[in-house]
DNA sequence: TATAATCCCATGCTATCCCATAAAAAGAGA
DNA sequence: TCTCTTTTTATGGGATAGCATGGGATTATA
């Protein structure tokens, strides 16, 4: 599976192109679609990201619940209706749609964020915000975290 | 299995033909029937479309019900005896009947929906309310899906 | 024969390809 | 450890091909 790590920044270019950091690359090089899926997320003003493998997994997972329930179509909605295919060009770059650059707030530059099996992509002043908030929450609240013992993937 | 994501804006034009967005049929590209299955949604003021191999799976899922059953007999009329097949035209476009242009309030233009296994088509104002709608209802709920354990593709 | 559906080609737009450059990282050798 | 070389990565921009769209010509259908 592949694993999303650490944050970096990149610029957008003039025609809406943006370079995917070259370790996000090759967490997806082996699979057969070259490129990554991106949708707007319904809890933050970012995008979730992840790749093929993940997306089908979804599907499939979307597909388990009853056909034409309200679930099932509201689910489908916000994660197939929302999403885009893209596909890397020939130096691993995307094109940032218009209408996904507007949604979070991105202009000049983006960041992205691993988050393990999915990664994130924010306006670079919105994610600082949302990292000291975050840390905030965490020190107030004194979460830990139970390591789980590794399963078979 | 094809996967349709994001959502695609088309323009009707004088002769009722719409272009079917490029990545919907590569979608279909492998398939032996080169086109798309139109049938009216029987929810919503939308279309629901598919490819082939997606109706024979439906017709599999419809048999498991009781056969002359109520729900089995209206499934079938809904699903099968509604459902359009409609082949692409040499540039990739299909003809949009009068009846389910009229069913759905589509005139000038219509969007395509991804949803995964399925997508939808609808006339562009009537989407962004349902869209706005599915996303507000799953932040209210706090909706979220388990991630089945991936399976053979 | 009239009407509608299909084929075929033209066009403008934009995404994609390809190459050039610069910066950064990795490696080699002393 | 330091310096020089090589490779990888990020970015910019011109050329090209693919896509959505319009419309005329041709074929099917009633």
């Amino acid at each position: 599976m592949a694993l999303f790590l650490s944050t970096f920044t990149n610029k957008v270019d003039a025609k809406g192109r943006i370079s995917v950091p070259s370790s996000f690359r090759a967490a997806v090089a082996e699979q057969s679609f070259q490129g990554i899926i991106l949708f707007k997320s319904y809890r933050l003003p970012a995008l979730e990201g992840c790749d093929m493998a993940r997306m089908a997994t979804m599907s499939q997972s979307v597909d388990h619940l009853d056909l034409f329930s309200e679930d099932q179509d509201d689910l489908a909605a916000t994660l197939f209706a929302d999403a885009h295919q893209l596909p890397f060009d020939g130096d691993g770059r995307v094109m940032l749609p218009e209408e996904m650059r507007h949604f979070a707030g991105i202009e000049k530059h983006a960041c992205f964020v691993g988050r393990g099996a999915m990664f994130q992509v924010w306006a670079p002043d919105a994610f600082k915000a949302h990292q000291l908030e975050a840390r905030e929450r965490l020190r107030q609240r004194g979460a830990t975290l139970k390591i789980q013992p590794p399963k078979e993937l």
